[in-house]
DNA sequence: CTGTTAGCGCATTCAA
DNA sequence: TTGAATGCGCTAACAG
């Protein structure tokens, strides 16, 4: 009978060495891949480790100088969107394939909450950091005060902050949206987006803005809501773009949760008898699943969220390998699709 | 000017006792909390620890006997589903209001990446795990084998694994959705689902079948399709359904892949001319965004992944308390909510 | 090939 | 109220 975990405590190395007649530097040596211990020692010593159900514990470990946790950090604005369930899985798997585990952490778009989160991460000692930044002051973020440490900043960036990020073409695939809408012939197109402050809602209303202009076509200011953040408010914003007295033709919705909204105050109209002539066409910014069973036209600037967390890591771990740990920042700018509503 | 992290490595407990001419102690303390520490001796040492930068380093005090890792590791098996991630978002919520953070792995639903994963939890000492199991044998997940670590599972239970666990109502939500369906004058209802192994997958058959038996009606195989885990397989076997001489005339969908996979199938007759009239209406065990926005009537057997995250948490944190750190196994199950299409 | 010594950062215990 | 000694589990450096 293997005797696993009598106490409810961990076995420690030294059990494991008293168990197989050994010390435990021959353990420590046998687990870190067996150089310099002979064949059958290490037969013993793993039959010891399996009987005891070991594990090296490895905080203890990282406590050594050299030895890094294999820990990166992950701070989210919001782990229920599924846009960034998919951005975590990017980062969580290449990670993996590193051999570093993630810690996470969902800051719900709260300054206050993401700086306690960096502050317990570099307290566990990770090797690296991504964060989808909440917006406002960066001086917690500084490299300085992060000691160091490599963070990659995805989707969006901080003014003032010069360190490795991961971005959407945001400007151009809005641009290219809006350019879409226009060339079908709509010169009233309503614009959903987010807070001002939130860096990607900047750079998309800039594309749709400079769609326009290059069309003659100055932005009505009825006509652009941006201070949404979730599915209702963004239902709401949708339903005051449709109660105007001219109300728009086409509607460009610059992220997955407005675009949501929107789609559910349609939906409401037609069962309230609208027809679907009356209703806008859309381009949303963010694909969602099942785009091409909408009712109206929805136009989608896609892009891969899981690739975009696969960059985001692939950077920091290039930061980790101690080659170019301190090279210049560097930005990636992932491409997006335009992809109209008919295809799938 | 202050002097952050010089070395790039992070600063002791013993550079901010130097900083605030303390010993390492006295910063201890203050940091617990700063009992026995006068007053003006804590502000020199919080002054010296903002100077420095200073975070105390988890894994070493962690260490200490008595002293937990605050951390909680949680494997799940498909991170990229919105539905395990509002799960996630459920845990981690519950988690951070009891100071605890999330080590979070993705299984995709293989047995072996899951008992690395724990594995390697269990080499970061967590607290506890929360895990979606994959399946298959569950030794590795035995309590002796998890060094007495509290385990709470989630969605799923395991054969032969008597620890707490938090599943939906399964059985009666695929009943009453079934019934729904006969209700409505179907007797030839189609079934997609998960592979046999999957717990979810039996519960869920085990209700619609139960539903049909108690009208007199025994499944036909050829309506049932069971061996689905993506939506493409989905749409597949959809196609086969509806392909069908005899194809049934409503669908019961036991998952949210299933549900996309099925919808896509059917916007793709609709694409090439079909007839509304023609189509299977649709029950499907789990919510997806904008389904009364479907094109053919779509009932949803709902629930809240979120919740079910944040039960699961407390579950596991009742367990951290120390009081029934060893009581028997409990089981919660969640109630699922039946609702027509038509509804918002 | 194997073992001993020492110390990573921290907090408990004991002494002052 | 403060500090010194000690050891948590592990492994680099050295000795054998």
């Amino acid at each position: 009978m293997s005797e696993v975990s009598q106490g409810g405590r961990q076995p420690t190395i030294r059990e494991v060495a008293a168990h197989a007649g050994v010390s435990p530097m021959t353990v420590s040596r046998t687990l870190a891949g067996g150089v310099n211990v002979r064949p059958d020692v290490q037969q013993r010593v793993l039959a010891a480790v399996r009987e005891l159900g070991y594990h090296r514990n490895e905080n203890a470990r990282s406590l050594r100088p050299g030895q890094a946790s294999g820990l990166i950090g992950v701070a989210i604005t919001n782990l229920g969107n599924p846009y960034y369930g998919n951005f975590a899985l990017g980062v969580e798997e290449v990670a993996a394939e590193y051999g570093r585990r993630i810690v996470l952490g969902n800051t719900g778009e709260d300054p206050a909450r993401e700086r306690q989160l960096i502050a317990d991460f570099i307290g566990r000692q990770v090797e690296g950091l991504v964060l989808v930044p909440s917006g406002g002051a960066s001086d917690h973020l500084q490299p300085e005060r992060l000691g160091d440490i490599p963070i990659v900043l995805a989707s969006r960036r901080v003014y003032g902050l010069d360190v490795d990020a991961v971005l959407l073409d945001d400007v151009g695939g809005a641009y290219r949206g809006t350019r879409a809408l226009l060339d079908a012939g709509h010169t009233r197109i309503g614009f959903l987006g987010n807070v001002r402050s939130v860096f990607t809602g900047q750079r998309r209303y800039e594309g749709f803005a400079r769609a326009l202009a290059e069309r003659g076509i100055e932005p009505d200011p009825d006509l652009v809501q941006r201070e949404q953040q979730d599915v209702e408010s963004a239902r709401d914003a949708m339903r005051r773009l449709l109660d105007l007295d001219d109300a728009p033709t086409a509607v460009f919705s610059s992220n997955n949760r407005n675009t949501v909204g929107a789609l559910k105050e349609i939906g409401r109209r037609l069962k309230a008898g609208a027809d679907v002539s009356e209703l806008p066409a859309i381009v949303s910014f963010d694909n969602f699943e099942l785009a091409e069973l909408m009712p109206v036209p929805v136009a989608v600037i896609d892009h891969d969220a899981r690739q975009l967390g696969r960059e985001a890591a692939r950077l920091l771990l290039s930061r980790l390998g101690g080659v170019d740990r301190r090279g210049p920042a560097r930005l990636v700018e992932m491409p997006v699709t335009l992809a109209p509503s008919s295809t799938d």
